[in-house]
DNA sequence: GACACACGTTCCGAATGACGCAACACAATG
DNA sequence: CATTGTGTTGCGTCATTCGGAACGTGTGTC
């Protein structure tokens, strides 16, 4: 889908955007547009008067001139706030598999589940899973942990009290447990996973901060356990805590 | 208009505004988004698919995962452009105009004319006429001359090229009289005008900076000729200079 | 393997929503 | 005042959009 160059699916919407790519360009009047769209000029009334009930178009002082409004720009957010951190985060993930050899990812929370967004494998992965987009569960992963330990705490209780699923025998599925395991991830500033996911499957995620120093993602290193024991969670957890805070750094956080 | 709680003009174009809006908060697949909307999911199919189509909405790593594109930021740029030199400049433009009393501008260069975008009046302002949005022509204001001066020189030439209109008989209509003129402007770094858009007004205009250093915006002083005098602009080019130099730094120019 | 389920895409006919035309309202100019 | 230019609104028509259903694909279970 998407690959189509035949006539527009809704073609309504299709001019809607072609009016919007015009007043990118520069501010604009409705018999302008008419003529540069090839429309009637009441058509493009009616699309620009929707376009600016939704806060997508506005008229700057001068009655009648249309230019691109405030809506574009929140609108835009979602998509720049995850390519930053995307495209910031993927080398700095890269330079950490490469170091420990395992894989790293970046995780965000999104509607009571962690998202992966960013993966690099390190030279001793042994899984060939592709993470990126992948949902997984907060309660039982090491991302997870560090995205529900930073939430506010009324956000962190309801997603707690919802029926927790177990994936092996060692998934924490007590709410009261998980939230004192939590507080304990916002003190100590990561949190490690040792197969409740997945047997055989161990991890440690630290924080990622955004600009305004809220917890935005979380970096996760994950391997098997056999190479990735209790004792060497705690050697990384320092590299890690360093390099996240480098990607805080870079998204606009000053910790001063 | 733009003001109606009542049914959108163009059911189909609000319709796509929703989905927008509901990708903007976080990524979702088809049917999930006929959920929320409360249409069938293939009127949703369609419409994600011209959205797609246009750059609008892309999918991640997951297939089916849909998520705002790249194409609303570069739709986001004509806004946030051009706030980030309203937003800055108005305080500035205040203060100076509180400082001389006279009326402060900062005017734009678009399609052949300069358009003011930020206006802030002083105390001995006698004029009620808000020039904010206002259209004036490049080569009988003293914003426009700046604006002329500093740009490239084929596109200045050809501007000039075109016959220029006479609005007093002090306005300079000889192309190579101007070119001269802007010559002068642009190494004394500031333009004068002397009733050349209308009688009785002067005005006098520096360059405003971008972060690449290129001249996005001219900074005026306008008001009557009796108290805006040849001296008078003279002695007040430092101290706009300074404020403009300001504001280019708060756009991300350094000139060191 | 078969089957069930879930999802997104595509085809189809009905109808309604979007279209262009024309009139209207408003502003600017001479 | 008349003229010109712009944006808005009412109207009838029909082309576009809609929802239903079928289809294709992927996943999970037995």
């Amino acid at each position: 889908m998407g690959n189509s160059d035949s006539a527009a699916q809704v073609q309504s919407v299709d001019r809607a955007i072609s009016v919007l790519e015009l007043l990118a360009q520069g501010e604009a009047g409705i018999t302008e547009i008419a003529g540069e769209l090839g429309v009637h000029k009441s058509t493009v009334s009616r699309l620009v008067s929707v376009l600016e009930a939704r806060g997508l178009v506005e008229q700057l002082g001068e009655r009648g001139k249309y230019a691109i409004g405030f809506g574009v720009v929140r609108l835009a957010g979602a998509a720049t706030g995850r390519m930053d951190l995307t495209k910031l985060g993927q080398p700095v993930c890269q330079t950490l598999a490469d170091s420990f050899g395992e894989t790293v990812n970046i995780a965000v929370h999104d509607a009571g589940v962690a998202i992966n967004i960013t993966q690099a494998r390190g030279s001793a992965a042994v899984s060939a899973v592709n993470w990126i987009g992948q949902r997984t569960p907060l309660h039982a992963t090491s991302s997870g942990k560090v995205l529900l330990a930073y939430l506010p705490a009324d956000e962190r209780a309801r997603l707690v009290s919802l029926p927790l699923d177990s994936y092996t025998e060692k998934t924490v599925v007590d709410g009261a447990q998980l939230l004192t395991e939590l507080d304990a991830v916002a003190s100590q500033g990561f949190a490690a996973c040792f197969e409740e996911l997945e047997l055989g499957l161990h991890a440690v995620a630290v924080p990622v901060r955004g600009h305004r120093g809220e917890v935005v993602a979380a970096m996760s290193a994950s391997g098997p356990s056999y190479r990735l024991s209790r004792q060497r969670v705690e050697e990384i957890v320092p590299a890690m805590s360093t390099a996240a805070a480098d990607l805080s750094a870079q998204l606009g956080y000053f910790a001063g």
